[in-house]
RNA sequence: GCGACUGUAGCUCAGCGGUAGAGCACUCGGUUGUGGUCCGAGAUGUCGCGGGUUCGAACCCCGUCAGUCGCCCCA
């Protein structure tokens, strides 16, 4: 052996693009399972559409202010600008509405598809915040109309798997609901110049301290130029004010709130204040607290028309949604001449998943799927521990022959260390008993390979 | 994109001008057919990178890159 070092390229995470131990992976598949599960318990299909679109279809939206990663190859030729350009995806709904257009007279309508990918953003990595991560959305898309309940479908759907999820048990996490025709139709009425700043502003509410928040909303409202001089900066104050002030967890309770306000309401607020009551009706069977609505919520993506949702950890809601979504009146009006309203929600996977995983919120000891590890004792013996292995396996167990005759105590600390809950031990010799050995308990028992049966948890 | 802070062993960090350290993890051993604990031994570093100051730099200065956190925005 050479006595030179090898140069070697020390290896090193690239931020914001995360992955896991296969301790971890095996929970984050566990979760996977889980969430598909209820996905399709409710009828939803599964698609899978490629990482990449073409920047064209990213952007037929109009402005994109997404970082979007762009496809280049690496020896591309410099006046080479025949192929279209690629970019990385970043959410699940562009391509989903490009999805629905291309295959509009293959797909049945209502068209509800569930879908679990990577999307990118290149954004600045923080706790909570990848560039690379997963996404499990769900949307029902149909053509010219489509019924209501599914909006309350979609948090009815997203509470039973993240109440579900392996880890969430002590979570204490709130959904909000919301609905932008009620603050859109308020500002369409009283029409202020800067009224992207104030939804804005409202959006952040939580972040601020509440006296802040009042004085901010009252010169941002003060500040905006008016379309109409008679109208009252003092009304469009106390409107937004008493909207926004609170959580709802009726639909009686929004009702009774802007009843004072009666006629100054344009019947697009009206509107919105009805779909969100509906809503919130259908979803009074979820436990106290779980859904609430809240008029402040507004969120960013452009083209939510009504219906929006986001969900938070109560104590810590500055963390970021890790579920949101909402409804759109037309999703792919840029790809296809037909009219395809939509509802959808997404879980922010990752977001989610790395805080828990971070908590030690769930088990992680299992670093292998094995739930037997084989004892292999000699090389003589080893077509007997091969044939007891795959007489187990039949039975639906996970079983690893060991891949060494080596000492016992190294099989089993090699057992200890992977997590393999049972260590098998064939027969020693011709004619002596199977024995398993349990190794959280350390109790160790004659079995035989045909009828064994793991002890329920 | 802007701001603050941080880069030393696989990980967490100490050292802050005189030739590089700890804990954890890792490997081997403590004899016959049995893990975790304990004991013993061992391996491990361009002190992020480049330049400057100095007899001498992990340490001081300048630059640069990377990371973390905040802002923006969002899952």
């Amino acid at each position: 052996m050479s006595e030179k070092k090898k140069a070697v390229y020390k290896p090193k995470p690239v931020s914001g693009f995360p992955e896991w131990l296969p301790e971890e992976r095996l929970v984050e598949q566990k979760w996977f399972d889980h969430i598909r599960r209820i996905f399709e318990r409710y009828g939803y299909c599964s698609i899978e559409t490629p990482s990449v679109e073409e920047l064209d279809v990213i952007s037929a939206k109009g402005e994109v202010d997404k970082e979007i990663y762009v496809l280049e190859r690496l020896h591309k030729d410099d006046e080479d600008d025949s192929e279209a350009r690629l970019a990385l995806h970043f959410d699940q709904t562009v391509p989903l509405a490009r999805y629905v257009a291309q295959h509009f007279n293959d797909l049945v309508f209502p068209f509800k598809r569930y879908q679990m990918q990577r999307v990118w953003r290149g954004e600045r990595p923080q706790a909570g915040r990848f560039r690379e991560f997963y996404q499990c959305d769900i949307d029902v898309i149909n053509v010219d109309n489509l019924p209501l309940h599914f909006d309350a479908e979609m948090p009815a759907i997203m509470w039973e798997i993240l109440s579900g999820l392996p880890g969430m048990e002590k979570q204490n996490i709130r959904m909000r609901i919301s609905n932008r025709k009620i603050l859109l139709g308020i500002f369409e009425k009283y029409g202020l110049s800067n009224s992207s700043e104030i939804l804005s502003l409202i959006d952040k509410k939580e972040k601020i301290p509440s006296a802040h928040f009042q004085k901010k909303l009252q010169t941002l409202i003060n500040e905006g130029e008016l379309y109409n001089e008679d109208i009252d900066r003092k009304l469009i104050l106390s409107i937004l004010t008493k909207l926004t002030e609170k959580e709802f967890s009726s639909a009686k309770e929004i009702k009774e709130r802007i009843k004072e306000f009666g006629n100054k309401l344009i019947p697009k607020t009206r509107e919105g204040i009805e779909e969100l009551s509906f809503v919130m009706d259908q979803l009074s069977h979820l436990p106290k607290g779980a859904v609430m609505a809240d008029l402040s919520i507004v969120r960013g993506l452009d083209y939510y028309t009504g219906t929006v949702y986001e969900t938070v950890f109560l104590d810590d809601p500055s963390y970021g949604s890790i579920c949101s979504g909402g409804r759109y009146d037309d999703l792919a009006g840029s790809y296809i001449n037909k009219h395809l309203p939509g509802v959808g929600i997404s879980i922010g996977f990752s977001r989610l998943f790395d805080r828990l995983r971070r908590q030690g919120a769930f088990e992680t000891t299992r670093k292998s799927p094995a739930d037997i590890l084989m004892i292999l004792y000699t090389e003589e013996r080893r077509s007997e521990a091969a044939a007891t292995a795959r007489m187990l396996r039949d039975r639906n167990y996970n079983v690893e022959l060991y891949h060494a005759p080596q000492k016992i105590k190294k099989q089993l600390s090699y057992a200890e260390r992977k997590g393999i809950p049972y260590v098998w031990f064939p027969p020693f010799e011709d004619g002596q008993p199977h024995e398993i050995k349990n190794m959280a308990e350390g109790t160790q028992a004659e079995a035989d390979p045909q009828n064994w049966e793991k002890d329920q948890k």
